[in-house]
RNA sequence: GGCGCCGUACCCAAGUGGCUAAGGGAGAGGUCUGCAAAACCUUUAUGCAGCGGUUCGAAUCCGCUCGGCGCCUCCA
């Protein structure tokens, strides 16, 4: 079976053929290249951003799961109207004011789990790749000069509105196209470069001092960094037009050759229903999400868990549902670790384990389909939990079982998630009080015992009692 | 007006023409346990927004209606 994702460009599911040259085998492909709209750093990342860039994580995972090689590149916008009107605000150099949002940014990555792309380019130091496009749009005489700026012909290109069925589309009567404050020819020309300003940043050019126009930096990132065209290029839907139609008209005008095979586009999130906005105050960045007592780990698990391209409806009572969820997690693993020595192996495992496996692929295939992983995962531990209720899992069956889930957490990234509680707790003292306490049941002495329950418990420790022994861990 | 996503149990959420409609959360009953907890078992949609149609057969395809959301405004 092979991976299939739903591509924008051509409204279907498509095989993933990285190179677009088609092999039998996964290995022999070139590496899969993936470019992913990053954040303009102005502000703090809302969840609604983190969604997507959950989704590149998974998208990533899952095809170096799969055996792909993969390089990604995710850029980051140093310099537009916010990031120039925030740092004047701040009366702070537009270097400082957006290192500071960048800094958090990658913080918050971190923090959820995501991995780190391979190229993290900023605009402000792509100068260079974006003259290369403008000089050849202009050779070509696609692009034009008004008033130093530079703007791009929509009409010299055929192909434009492809992404985004622009061409079918009519365009709303009475819609004011022209925001921008600089002059075109046509109102649906786009800037491509903008003159200078007075007291706005600007770079020297062969056609004169001015800043990249919203567009160009992406176009001229997957130049820079790919030199040809790139497998996947991702970014949430509200991008597929301007910015995304803008970035094929720039690239494939420029260079003559296809800018991107495929196109995905994770759907956005939603607030209690309602479009997430600063003024309805439903906007909610990480930072607030964890004073308010939610684990990075379970926002991860909650935004990872809905099909990518579904909105996803925020919840506080969906973490807390996430929340639960990863506590029978955390009490399989548990349970896992805890076997005991001396129990037959199980002659079935290895089947069980390669089914579970090959159907979380099977699934994870068909468009990325989380929420059917997730359920074939959930079966799996229903599963080994019921072998181990029946006392058919050896010590040595636990760590072959422990190895696959270790397999789709490099998917998944929230199994073995690092919540830093754990490092404060003596855990010692309560190894020698879970001692006191089982000698105390031996001799049946139950006051006591419950009493060092009790204490354990207000601090934050459960006991749990098996044949195999007393276990401990710390409640949520 | 154009383009697009969607409506599945109390909540979240799979399923893309064919066995009794995954899975998670929550609730109820049971097994185990000194008691708990954990785990396991049973249970909660004769029905997938509504109405028609295509088909031997539809949650799945088509049409219409109702409802939610998004883009067409440098929003992820």
């Amino acid at each position: 079976m092979p991976l299939k994702m739903h591509n924008t460009l051509t409204g279907l599911e498509d095989e993933i053929i990285p190179g677009g040259v088609k092999k039998n085998n996964i290995k022999d492909y070139p590496p899969v290249t993936i470019y992913s709209c990053g954040p303009t750093v102005y502000s703090y990342a809302h969840i609604g951003n983190l969604r997507t860039f959950i989704f590149n994580d998974l998208l990533n995972r899952y095809l170096k799961f799969r055996g792909f090689k993969v390089q990604h590149a995710m850029n980051i916008t140093d310099v537009d109207d916010k990031t120039i009107k925030g740092a004047r605000e701040e009366g702070v150099t537009l270097k400082e004011y957006t290192e500071k949002y960048t800094d958090i940014f990658f913080e918050d990555l971190k923090t959820l789990n995501i991995e780190p792309a391979d190229f993290t380019p900023k605009a402000t130091e792509s100068i260079d790749a974006m003259i290369d496009i403008l000089e050849k749009l202009k050779e070509k005489g696609i692009a034009y000069d008004k008033d130093g700026s530079l703007y791009f012909s929509i009409s010299k290109f055929p192909d434009y509105g492809k992404l985004s069925n622009l061409d079918r589309r009519e365009i709303m009567s009475g819609l004011r196209y022209d925001t921008d404050e600089y002059e075109k020819e046509d109102v649906r020309d786009f800037a491509l470069w903008k003159a200078a300003k007075e007291d706005e940043p600007s770079w020297d050019t062969p056609f004169g001092k001015g800043r990249p126009g919203w567009h160009i930096e992406c176009s001229a990132m997957v130049r820079k960094i790919f030199g040809k065209t790139i497998d996947i290029h991702t970014g949430a839907v509200d991008l597929i037009f301007p910015h995304h139609e803008n970035e094929i008209a720039q690239s494939e005008a420029a260079y003559g050759e296809q800018f991107v095979r495929y196109w995905i586009h994770p759907e956005h999130l939603i607030v209690d229903g309602a479009k997430m906005s600063k003024s309805l105050g439903n906007s909610y960045t990480l930072m607030d999400l964890r004073e308010k007592g939610f684990s990075p780990r379970s926002i991860r698990y909650l935004l990872l868990a809905t099909h990518y391209k579904k909105q996803l409806n925020f919840t506080f009572d969906g973490v807390k549902q996430a929340d639960n969820t990863l506590e029978r997690v955390d009490n399989f693993l548990l349970r896992l670790n805890d076997i005991a020595d001396g129990k037959e192996n199980n002659t079935g495992i290895e089947s069980i384990i390669n089914t579970f496996l090959d159907k979380f692929t099977e699934t994870a295939d068909n468009d990325l389909n989380i929420s059917g992983s997730l359920g074939v995962f959930f079966d799996f531990v229903h599963e080994i939990n019921s072998l181990i209720n029946e006392d058919k899992i050896s010590k040595n069956d636990a760590e072959k079982v422990m190895k696959a889930i270790e397999k789709i957490d490099s998917v998944f990234g929230f199994i073995f998630f690092k919540d830093n509680k754990e490092n404060e707790i003596d855990s010692e003292r309560i190894e020698k009080l879970i001692e006191e306490r089982n000698e105390a049941r031996k001799a049946k002495n139950f006051q006591k015992s419950d009493e060092i329950r009790d204490l354990l418990l207000a601090e934050g420790i459960i006991l749990e009692d098996s044949k195999d022994g007393t276990r401990w861990k710390i409640r949520k």
